[in-house]
DNA sequence: ACTAACGGGACTTCCCGTTCCT
DNA sequence: AGGAACGGGAAGTCCCGTTAGT
């Protein structure tokens, strides 16, 4: 028998991305799994731990992780952020972007409704950010990045583009839309470096 | 007595824009106009409909309103692009920001949950994507902008780029996040020109 | 311009058949017409009022004057009754069937719950039965019919079947079902002819 | 504490006699029981749902006993029918025959409204119709009812005088009406025993 | 560790009726 | 005579959470 709470944990993850926060149903979605809301209210106190719970051991890995390793890569920063954007794109269905990005999907609903969920999405916000920064700066140190743009800065504006390009290809239901605007970026990245 | 119907109409904006459309109570929203129940249900038959009509009588013609001038503006399209930008960010104060642009807002909310909001926000986006692309467009073969883009593409990358700060900037909760990506914007926009 | 006081009476003495009493919405039925509430609530004090009024002066006349004529009618009775059956028997269409008895459905639907339509149908029951019940008096008195049977009881009971085959028919969903009762209705009248 | 469910069930199916489907309040009725609307929602997801349980569970069963037996009854079915229809004089009270019949009520009501309804109450007659053709066809073959009906039309026929009877009788408000009419029934089936 | 039963507030919708006005 | 605006109670549904029990 495998582990309940991870159970709960990755259909409500599922589950969020598909309908939000606010419109899951916590107790209709492992009911699917056989387990009952006695479970559910035995692993979490409420439907905000859960939420809570979401984030921290699933959301969070996932993204702080995918942009991590640019810190201990070796060669152009530019390089390696060209390369996870192709990978998002390449690795993105077409109903993957009807649904949006989970992390901005959770950010536009909870961040101004909760604050538990906002400091959490500020964690993983700023922890991409970091890598990012770290990544750039470095590059700009070795002389392969252009000095023109502060480091951290630009890690934001990277982020922003690539969280609004998820969000316009979501409402425009257009793989094809994310796609040009992620290989928009990647060219106006290509132009820092040096 | 002024119209009740805007009224209504107004008050709602404001509250889908604190609340989230699905956070909104019509009713109790109005009741602070001293506008009741029954004078709602006179004017909207659903909730969904008053929804609707918020989208096209007040949202769809601010937000397509804003980028129309460009295509009968003589000049550069980047230099009204960048002064729009600038405007927005000079006219947004820290509370903006912390609610998020009403446009983001609802296309992240509503568009994966329901094909009329979809689609009135699809055609938002379209216009004003259309009106920027036309403006770009004339800019290339005016020779004052480069002509590696396209123009299409390009308009949406400002779109997302645009939406995605106001989103990272609602979550970070910072103002300065949001005027920092959007001078990012403006100075890849700026390389742009001949 | 037509009465509007009748056509307010005849849309909605057809949407009771449709929709039953309380199931109609009279605003909504009138609102086919181009009339509005207004004209309702100037003609009639209440929904409840403009049933009544649907019943005095639709209803009752239609079906007390059905069987009204057995009085002076020359002949059996019998056979005028047998004549009349046949005559619902071939008038009735599936749809109609499929409705129900106007005078049967509101019986049933309002009879428990409102004094004032239960008088009103109780009258009409009464004045229908009263004529059956001189007919066959006089048939008796004849020598045409069979006395074995009280006419005011066989009155009833020829009422009952009637609008009992209505009743089961419109469930059963089938004309075949009413005919059929119908027929064996007037098989046993038939028996009572001497 | 006995089962909750059952409660239910029969409160409501008590609460439907007097009131109709519609007009029942389910979570009204139940709070008489100390019931609240969270136990409701918990066995029955919507009214309508528990409606179908009310005719599943109490009103078929019920309905299609009465004449179940008739099958393995040994005698002139007539007999069987007439004996039937005596109970259901003597166990009548004013008041029954002022509510009306449960199985009728439902099927003038609700049979136009709802499939679901319609097909569960259809099912209740055909199931009632068969077991009275059998047990008149068994007599037919018996030599001990006459042969000139059909044995499913008859059996139609006695259905719709009955319900008609309980219908008429409700509206004038009279139990005697109600006795007289199926005594004129008794008669008349007495008239088809060889 | 997990289930079934249960509590109860909140929300949208519905619709009868009233009032003001022309 | 009749239309538009408006009032407001009530019904059904939904769903988060609690508790007794195994």
């Amino acid at each position: 028998m495998i582990d309940t709470r991870q159970q709960i944990l990755r259909k409500n993850f599922e589950a969020i991305h598909l309908h939000g926060f606010q419109g899951t149903r916590a107790d209709k979605v492992i009911s699917e799994l056989g387990i009952t809301k006695g479970a559910l209210y035995h692993y979490f106190p409420t439907k905000k731990a859960l939420g809570y719970a979401v984030v921290d051991e699933l959301l969070a890995p996932m993204f702080i992780g995918t942009w991590k390793p640019i810190a201990t890569y070796n060669g152009n920063p530019i390089d390696y952020i060209t390369a996870k954007l192709h990978d998002l794109s390449a690795s993105s269905t077409d109903e993957y972007i009807a649904l949006g990005c989970p992390l901005n999907n959770l950010m536009q609903e909870m961040s101004p409704l909760d604050t538990g969920f906002r400091n959490r999405l500020q964690h993983i916000l700023s922890e991409m950010q970091l890598s990012l920064a770290q990544g750039l700066k470095r590059g700009q140190k070795q002389g392969i990045v252009k000095k023109q743009n502060d480091p951290k800065q630009l890690a934001f504006f990277i982020l922003s583009s690539l969280e609004g390009a998820y969000g316009v290809a979501k409402t425009m239901q257009s793989k094809q839309i994310f796609d040009q605007s992620i290989q928009t970026l990647i060219d106006y990245l290509d132009s820092l470096k040096v």
